[in-house]
RNA sequence: GCGCCUGUAGCUCAGAUGGAUAGAGCAACGGACUUCUAAUCCGUAGGUCGCAGGUUCGAAUCCUGCCAGGCGCGCCA
């Protein structure tokens, strides 16, 4: 509907310009949106007064020769008009809107999808969590928000790939294993001094008594190191076994995870540093050899290998989006937790020498969660090890509540997240407000097959039906869907479904409350019946870019 | 001190590329269930868009400077 808009006004202005009304051939690109109140119509545009530059004429004047050239658009316009600065408002034709359930209909699952992604293959790192502890709430958000985008793009013909990349490289995993074998010692009755820059939570303990009850019997016979060693193996695969499962049970599967420790095994590591220090841009200083990050817009040069010879985490990571781009993704999108902030420059300066474009690496920077209880802060330490693990939050509040308020803030914004508020079923937590949609919709369908009405198909005649102004609101709501989802894609920009949702939902609830879906009246009731099971998809398919269930029973 | 993010109704938040009278929900107040699920709906009230300048036909949105909060600024990870 917006695009035929579109194509009217292109050639309302040509033809304008072929009779002499408008003086350039040089038009600005043709944004047409849905006004906010009615009385500006179903569609306008702002073209006239976007032209008014090139044209060298009043932005009203240009709309009048606009609006001269356009016709009715054979017959889809009731009206255009002018109004305010130059604006050109349109008018529908009522009965133009109905064909559009039967699309939807048609559509189904696929309606929303597009593919403006051409196929482009795209990579999205998520979560990526040492293995060092249980993911805790903000790697909820994390996770939310890095599998809402992948839906995203995947529906709108990204080739996408979700990869989460394990840090099993490292001091802080030689720091759980001494944790781990600290504690086993100590389970074994020997008096241990467990320093405090070990990791101090109990799930440390669980750790040790495991080991010990399976493999690791001999533990305390070994000499140090190899116990060390093999305590982080342990730990290390067993917590990212954890987090795993936690994943999968708030809806978040990978395609690929990836070893840190992998790039160091098959030399890449080593290989990528020899080739930087052959082109100068990895130089050594004072015994350390330092990335000239710089020249490429950081402001101030990166170790990536310590005096000491060791490398540091820069060294791997730039090994690592080296060894994305050699995939063949052409876009590489990182979801970082907003402490990391300061790693980006760099990041981004590292892309950029290994040959990529700037814009072919993009970091969302997700915002920190405060937890909160009935509007108090739960106090959140990792040091102490008393933190709130996302499994407790998603066992206590449900996988589908949790999502949704991840998901429905900005993601630059800080997020306040209520453990009472995620459990209350008001429409202070509007993830029920919108799965009841789809529910109350399940339900009249489930009325309507008892009747005798077993197959909804549309019909014109039951479409023609559709006049009331509820009705034309939804559908209205409905036809907006494909470029919300188109937008969410380009602006990555999770937040917008779940707003639009909220916004379909009230109109639908709103509909319910007023008018019957199930009359005496047989195409009047075909004809609803099919707009609201048209809504019923749309809502199913933007919960499903979400990951949150649609329930038919609540 | 420098950098990034945030500041919109009492509270929690939307307002992409500058557009018409700044929007929801909650809380408050008043109404609607013998009818497809009341986890719903209808109505009322609620605002110097942090402050001050600037850019232009037009600024919550862009620029500059302040103010407030959060997070970063290691040969840590």
């Amino acid at each position: 509907m917006k695009s035929r808009i579109q194509t009217l006004i292109i050639n309302a202005a040509r033809e304008a310009l072929a009779a002499g009304a408008l003086t350039s051939n040089q038009f600005p690109d043709v944004l047409v949106e849905a006004p906010k109140s009615d009385s500006h119509g179903d569609f306008a545009t702002n073209f006239a007064m976007l032209a008014a530059k090139t044209q060298k004429m009043a932005p009203r004047r240009i709309a009048e020769a606009l609006v001269t050239h356009l016709g009715d658009g054979g017959g889809l316009l009731t009206r255009t008009e002018i109004a305010g600065p130059g604006f050109v408002n349109f008018f529908v034709r009522p009965t133009a809107w109905p064909a559009l359930v039967s699309q939807v209909l048609d559509q189904d699952r696929a309606y929303g999808a597009s593919a403006i992604g051409r196929g482009q293959k795209v990579q999205v790192e998520f979560v990526s969590a040492n293995p060092t502890g249980p993911l805790h709430v903000g790697h909820g958000r994390g996770a939310a928000v890095g599998d809402s985008v992948a839906r995203i793009l995947a529906h709108c013909g990204f080739d996408v790939q979700r990869e989460y990349y394990i840090n099993d490289s490292g001091r802080q995993i030689e720091t759980l294993g001494r944790s781990v074998y600290l504690r086993a010692l100590e389970l074994h009755g020997r008096p241990v001094d467990f320093p405090p820059d070990c990791y101090q939570g109990d799930y440390i303990r669980d750790l040790a008594r495991e080991l010990l009850a399976t493999e690791g019997a001999d533990l305390p016979s070994l000499d140090e190191a190899a116990a060390v060693a093999r305590c982080a193996r342990f730990a290390a695969d067993s917590i990212t076994t954890g987090i795993r499962q936690d994943l999968v049970d708030f809806g978040v599967t990978y395609d690929r995870w990836f070893s840190e420790q992998s790039l160091y095994d098959s030399g890449q590591v080593e290989q990528c540093l020899a080739a930087l220090k052959a082109r100068g841009i990895v130089y050594l200083h004072e015994g350390a050899w330092w990335f000239k990050t710089t020249a490429l817009g950081d402001e101030k040069d990166r170790v990536v290998v310590r005096q000491n010879g060791q490398t540091t985490y820069f060294a791997s990571d730039i090994a690592y989006h080296i060894d994305k781009y050699q995939r063949g993704f052409d876009r590489v999108i990182d979801v970082w937790g907003a402490d990391h902030h300061g790693y980006i420059a760099r990041m981004t300066a590292a892309v950029e020498a290994a040959g990529q474009r700037r814009d072919q690496f993009q970091v969302i920077l997700v915002q920190l969660v405060n937890l909160l209880r009935g509007g108090q802060p739960v106090a959140m330490s990792t040091r102490s090890g008393e933190f709130v693990t996302l499994k407790e939050v998603v066992d206590e509040v449900g996988a589908d509540a949790a999502r949704f308020i991840f998901l429905t803030r900005d993601y630059d914004s800080p997020l306040d997240f209520d453990l009472e508020v995620a459990k209350q079923k008001t429409n202070d937590n509007p993830v029920f407000y919108v799965q009841y949609v789809h529910a109350r919709i399940a339900s009249i369908l489930r009325k309507a097959a008892e009747q005798g009405i077993d197959s909804v198909a549309w019909h014109d005649t039951a479409g023609e039906r559709l006049v009331e102004a509820e009705e034309i609101q939804l559908i209205k709501a409905l036809a907006r869907y494909p470029e919300v989802v188109e937008m969410a894609a380009q602006a990555l920009a999770p937040h917008r479904i779940p707003y639009y949702l909220m916004q379909l939902a009230a109109l639908f609830h709103a509909y319910y409350n007023k008018h019957r879906v199930l009359t005496d009246d047989r195409d009047l009731t075909v004809g609803r019946l099919c707009l609201v099971l048209a809504v019923q998809k749309v809502i199913r398919n933007g919960l499903g870019l979400l990951a949150v269930s649609a329930p038919d029973q609540m």
